[in-house]
Parts: C-alpha cells; sequence; structure tokens
DNA sequence: GACTAATTCTATACTAAGTCAAAAAGTGAA
DNA sequence: TTCACTTTTTGACTTAGTATAGAATTAGTC
C-alpha cells in the first residue's frame, strides 16, 4: 500500500480533485489521531514537515474539506476558527487559558429537550461547549 | 427621577467608576430589553445617537462590563464577540445568515448528565449554540 | 506523450475585528 | 481647589482570514 492510498480515496469519495497540497494536508489531518487544530497551526505544522504549501492554501483546503464532511468547524473563540478531524455529532471542553479543546464523552453529556426551530428555519447543527479554567 | 440614576446605581453596585461614556453606554444596553450586540454594532449605534465615544472605549467598556457581571460575552461567530445583557444562565438560537441571536427558553432545552471537568480545571459555563440556516 | 480546458495554488496586498500605548481628559476624595 | 488615580482618545498596530491576477497543476482526449 502506497503512503498516499489512504488519503487519496478520500478525496475522490469526496469528489475533490487530489492535489499535491490536498493530500499531504489530508494526510496530516487525518492519519494522526483525532485532532482539533487552526490553520495557523496546520500551516506551521506543515512548513515543519517540509510541505511548501501557502496559508492562502490552507485555509481554502479547511473550508473545502469541511463543506465536503471531512471536516467540522468548532467555533469556541471569537478570535480564530477550530476545525474538528471527527465529524460525528459530539461536544467539547474548551480551556480556555489554552485554547485547547477535547471531545466529551457521549455518555457523559446528554441532550434531552430539543428545541424546535423558529419558523422559516432549520436546525443545522448543536454545539454544547463546556468552558473551563484552572482550577 | 433623572434619567440616568437607574444606570448610575447599576454601575456604583458594580464597583464601576461612572464616566460619561459607561453611562450612556449602559443606557443603551440596560435600557431596552435583552439584547444581543457585537461591539461594532454599538459603537454605530452611540453615535447615531450623538454619544461621542471612540471605538476602543466601547470595546474596553464591554469588556469591563462583562468583568462585573454586568454581560455575558457569548461565542457563535469565529470573527467577532456578542455581549448579551441577560446574564442568566441561558442557551441561544443563532441564525447564521443573518448574525442574529435569540434566546431559547428554559423550558425548550434539558441537558442531563453535567460531565465533570478534566483534572486540574473548573467548568466556568456551559454554552449551547442552535445553529439556524434559511428553511 | 502532447495538448488543453478547468481547477487550484501562490504571493502579497487587503480587510475586519480587536488591541496598544502615550498623552489628554475626567473623577472623586481630601 | 488640588491632586492622585482612573479612563478616554487617537491613530498606529496586530491577528486571523480573504481577495485576486498570474502561474502551476490536474485530468481527459487524441
Amino acid at each position: 500500500m502506497r503512503p498516499y492510498t489512504q488519503v487519496l480515496d478520500r478525496l475522490r469519495t469526496a469528489g475533490l480533485r487530489p492535489t499535491r497540497q490536498r493530500l499531504a494536508l489530508a494526510k496530516l489531518l487525518f492519519e494522526n489521531g483525532d485532532r482539533h487544530i487552526t490553520a495557523e497551526q496546520l500551516h506551521t505544522e506543515a512548513l515543519g514537515a517540509t510541505i511548501r504549501v501557502s496559508l492562502a492554501t490552507v485555509y481554502n483546503t479547511l473550508h473545502q474539506f469541511t463543506t465536503a464532511g471531512l471536516l467540522r468547524e468548532i467555533v469556541v473563540d471569537a478570535g480564530r476558527s477550530y476545525f474538528d478531524t471527527n465529524t460525528t455529532a459530539h461536544h467539547h471542553f474548551f480551556y480556555e487559558d489554552s485554547g485547547c479543546l477535547a471531545d466529551i464523552d457521549d455518555e457523559a453529556l446528554a441532550i434531552t429537550h430539543m428545541p424546535i426551530a423558529p419558523e422559516g428555519s432549520v436546525i443545522k447543527q448543536v454545539d454544547v461547549v463546556v468552558r473551563l479554567a484552572r482550577a
């Protein structure tokens, strides 16, 4: 099995053209366990791994992957976007001091009453953020 | 009763020096029903009401009010902060098309099972955002 | 392999939201 | 009124993200 086979399949399945940059970024994102990462972090990581890619391309790629269902955007900080490789429905702890995110176990939190969407709108997603401070 | 009596009391109670700017912004914020507002919106509104105040002061004031417990910051958009005059525990609908926020009735949404805070941290707040798209 | 249409990337300028800091202005107590 | 302390102002600056023209790349056809 060649090194890029899995991410190649993944991009093709998602209907995305498998460019050099997309393949390399997909490898960083999807072959290192579940991750929560910002565009800046991913860009730095790519450069550190001698992947030549512009910051604009990192942003474009993250947004394309999100639109294609490979990533999910997480909004916990008014100053930047986080992207989550785990796209299943789940919620997050957010450590405000460090800017780190962690998944909350499914059984640890549940919403028992869902509100009805107001007239003329549909519910896209329900996000729960448990904000943490250092004890 | 003078026009600024209520907000004057409110600032004094909160331990904040009642400067001209703080009084005027407090009046806009707290005497128009529950509001969700960004710094830019408040600044525009203040200027429209011939309140001379700098944008830096609007930001400073919103942050001071939040720290003093008069406002609550709501993070639903990675590009800007919203401030909520209703500081009780409650959750929000966020209309992604328009950038508008609306409170969710208490009984309409319930969470069973609060997660335990991870080692070394405390839960500051639990935020639920129901993201809406146009139908 | 050559050609080519369409897509994507790059580099850099730009935007929007928010912050910084020195000087000026204002508050409140004595 | 004075004065110590706080707050505001102004305009420069920072940060995260976006725009865009030209270059580079992908992928299908022959």
